[in-house]
DNA sequence: AGCACGCCGACT
DNA sequence: GTCGGCGTGCTC
């Protein structure tokens, strides 16, 4: 067949992770090729996990990109044409498409030779990671209308018709505020309601119109650059049109949103377009429509978008109808097709990397991509990750650091309470009480941060020793109130608080360690006069009540918050001038080898939230180990510290980025199904120095939802070597006895060793 | 992933 | 005698 070679093979198939190009990936079929004559045979990806499969059609073929309908099995399903050629590999006959459903392509050449190669790097059917480039509406095979874009504008200010309608007054400030109006589809992650919009359009304070000729950007000179920033943006400048990839590492507050709305500006002037990745849950609104303000054809996909809006929007990226897409992982597939720049902002968050099938790193592919189109990349963060800084020392990223924060007062002082032998009010110390208490009293506000949510992580018997644990995973149950009830946060086991110990019956259990609840009761009790505003995941299931605490800690008014990771992504506090972490130790001793690096991410990250103002902040840390190296190296020398300690370890150790890591992981209902799996594929694996296979081991949470979890780490010197073992790998596990009561998969460059 | 086929236990 | 349990194998 004609078909093209998955690119991995053809171009240097070097990730931005990898050491060395990766050896060829899949073995060309040796079968003898035939030729159909007149027929095309088309080659497509099925939505299913298969490889490409091959089907004929008479007459003109569908360009590739293009969706089609075909038989599997005695089934149809949805494919995308990944290439069109004249002959096949296939030794059977080949079915007929039943329909071509798109004339035009929906996903472009450049994207579909991204996911052949990550397909390839990732070890995981192309079939199906095709799918991670649709929206789903359009993967079902369906097309939505694409209405015209509308743009809502602002006409008149509030008047007095809207004295008793605040949500609308509020509402037509926020559009009020977007000089060019705001594209119809962007409403929902700026939280604007539509129907507030309604009632002002009846009232005619804003109107809705075809976006007809859409406003162009202005170039506006804005705010004023230090030194720093310039130079940063006179670099990415001087890189539009190559290929570049910039690691843009900015303390919190050094401006880094800025330099990335200069560098699209650029881009826009060239007549390119942008696409900006973030963090799953870090688009705030505030900064969404700082974008917009600036680049008017901006629009979201996320989580808050609809799918059908997706749909749209993917529809309207084909037809190049936008300028700047800002996107969650699966935007690195969006068919951009006159891409100038990526930015991934928090390059260092994992939610960049897919954690279950399509395992893919949406930051390691932007590289892949900017590479293969000749454009910038840029990395931001203030806490790069560690495979990025050794990249940047590499000289594989340029870097540019951004260390002043203009017209923002100097980094927090640190401080370190020693908990050992300190008597903790609900893990509290009673002087981190009493420093917050001042910053109350000065008007100010305070943020704590606990990695924990609930009330308490364990309950326990006082007289056995009994401890509430899931039945259906080797954890315990999280104590709750509000709702009360014992909740496993790894499955959706929830039960009532048992008045007695079940196992010796008596009557009193203690609620063990501190969760952000239990925090937040300490403060209540503390500083009744005070809110206190308890920020995670159990509270933002409802958008509003999220809202309507970040609208108080807004508003400056003394306040404390209390929350998880949440706490610590791209929201601005202006008001916080003390922040501390309750348990500092958290991930310092976890089995995964990246908790070090977590955890002096999350300090950093959260000590940028102290001080933004004019005003001096403080950092707190509270910890059994004060004299633990990441600690020291963090207070004496900052992240960089950190990281130079932390690199040098992975080194010494032989761990990324030193060496290519792989994870082969297996779960079944019988822990021995699943042990068993691994040690035979083990056995089976070619003989070779360069790799080196370590386990199988337990997971660190053996049993999860009912499914015993075992993994393979395999190690390697060089990717090539890792490559070909993993493609050797794959394929006996299709074959070992007992495969199918085991559920295999296989994890390239792993984020969590889970 | 679906969805067949296929070979062993308790029911109208 | 069949209905149906889910192990195994295939889908161009």
């Amino acid at each position: 067949m004609k078909c093209s070679a998955a690119p991995g093979s053809k171009t240097s198939c070097q990730a931005p992770a990898a050491s060395a190009p990766l050896a060829d990936p899949t073995p060309i079929p040796t079968l003898p090729t035939r030729s159909t004559d007149c027929d095309w045979v088309v080659r497509v990806a099925v939505n299913r996990p298969l490889p490409l499969l091959d089907y004929r059609h008479v007459g003109e073929p569908p360009v590739p990109g293009a969706r089609v309908r075909v038989p599997l099995g005695r089934r149809a399903t949805v494919g995308l044409v990944v290439d069109v050629g004249r002959t096949t590999a296939h030794p059977g006959a080949l079915r007929d498409v039943i329909a071509v459903i798109d004339s035009t392509l929906l996903v472009p050449a450049d994207v579909i030779a991204l996911l052949q190669w990550a397909a390839n790097y990732y070890h995981h059917p192309l079939g199906d990671g095709v799918l991670h480039a649709l929206p789903s509406t359009l993967r079902a095979g369906a097309t939505p209308t694409l209405r015209p874009a509308m743009r809502w504008r602002a006409l008149r200010d509030a008047d007095d018709t809207l004295r008793r309608a605040p949500g609308q007054a509020s509402t037509l400030a926020q559009l009020s505020a977007l000089a060019n109006g705001c594209n119809d589809s962007d409403l929902a992650p700026l939280g604007i309601s539509r129907d507030a919009l309604r009632a002002l359009q009846k009232k005619n304070l804003v109107t809705c119109s075809v976006d007809a000729a859409p406003p162009q950007f202005v170039s506006h000179p804005t705010v004023a650059l230090t030194d720093e920033q310039s130079r940063a943006c006179a670099a990415i400048a001087a890189a539009l049109g190559k290929y570049q990839a910039f690691l843009l590492q900015g303390v919190t507050g050094s401006g880094k949103t800025e330099i990335y709305l200069q560098a699209i500006a650029a881009v826009l002037t060239r007549g390119e377009q942008a696409l900006v990745l973030v963090p799953e849950i870090a688009l705030t609104p505030q900064t969404l429509a700082r974008f917009i303000a600036r680049f008017p054809r901006t629009v979201v996909s996320h989580s808050a978008v609809s799918d059908v809006e997706r749909a749209r929007i993917h529809l309207r990226c084909l037809a190049g109808e936008l300028d700047v897409l800002i996107g969650t992982r699966s935007a690195i597939f969006a068919p951009l097709q006159r891409l100038g720049l990526i930015v991934i902002d928090e390059e260092h968050d994992t939610s960049f990397k897919q954690q279950d099938g399509f395992r893919y790193s949406a930051r390691d592919l932007a590289i892949k991509r900017a590479r293969e189109r000749g454009i910038p990349v840029v990395l931001g963060s203030a806490t790069p990750a560690l495979e990025t800084l050794h990249n940047a020392a590499r000289n594989r990223y340029r870097t540019l650091r951004l260390t002043i924060r203009p017209g923002r007062a100097a980094l927090p002082t640190l401080r370190v309470i020693d908990v050992r032998g300190e008597k903790l009010e609900d893990g509290l110390s009673q002087r981190l009480i009493t420093a917050i208490g001042q910053r109350l009293a000065h008007g100010e506000q305070a943020l704590v941060f606990l990695n924990r949510r609930g009330f308490a992580p364990t309950l326990q018997c006082h007289d056995c020793g009994w401890i509430a644990q899931c039945p259906h995973c080797d954890v315990r149950l999280t104590l709750h109130r509000q709702p009360q009830q014992l909740l496993c946060h790894h499955c959706d086991e929830r039960q009532p608080l048992p008045r007695a110990c079940p196992d010796c019956q008596a009557r009193e259990l203690l609620q063990r360690g501190v969760g952000t609840q239990r925090v937040e009761d300490a403060l209540l009790r503390a500083f009744p006069a005070t809110p206190i505003l308890r920020i995670d995941r159990d509270v933002a299931r409802s958008r509003d009540r999220l809202e309507q605490r970040f609208d108080i800690i807004r508003s400056g008014q003394p306040a404390i918050l209390v929350g998880t990771q949440m706490l610590a992504k791209g929201h601005h506090f202006p008001a916080v001038t003390l922040a501390a972490v309750v348990n500092a130790d958290g991930g310092l001793f976890s089995s995964d080898y990246r908790g070090p690096e977590r955890t002096a991410q999350i300090i950093v990250q959260v000590a940028g939230r102290a001080g933004r103002d004019e005003r001096p902040g403080e950092l707190w840390l509270q910890t059994s180990h004060p004299d633990h190296p990441v600690i020291n190296a963090l207070l004496t020398g900052g992240y960089d510290a950190f990281a130079k300690l932390a690199l040098a370890e992975r080194a010494e150790v032989g761990l990324p980025p030193f060496m290519a890591l792989a994870m082969l992981r297996a779960d079944a209902d019988s822990a021995d199904d699943a042990r068993a799996f691994l040690e035979r594929l083990r056995e089976t694996a070619p003989q070779t120095e360069h790799v080196q296979l370590r386990g199988p081991a337990p997971a660190p949470i053996e049993r999860r939802a009912d499914r015993h979890r075992f993994q393979l780490a395999a190690l390697a010197h060089s990717r090539p070597a890792l490559h070909r073992l993993l493609t050797a790998l794959q394929e006996r596990a299709a074959t070992l006895p007992g495969a199918t009561r085991v559920r295999f998969s296989i994890d390239v460059d792993p984020v969590d060793i889970f």
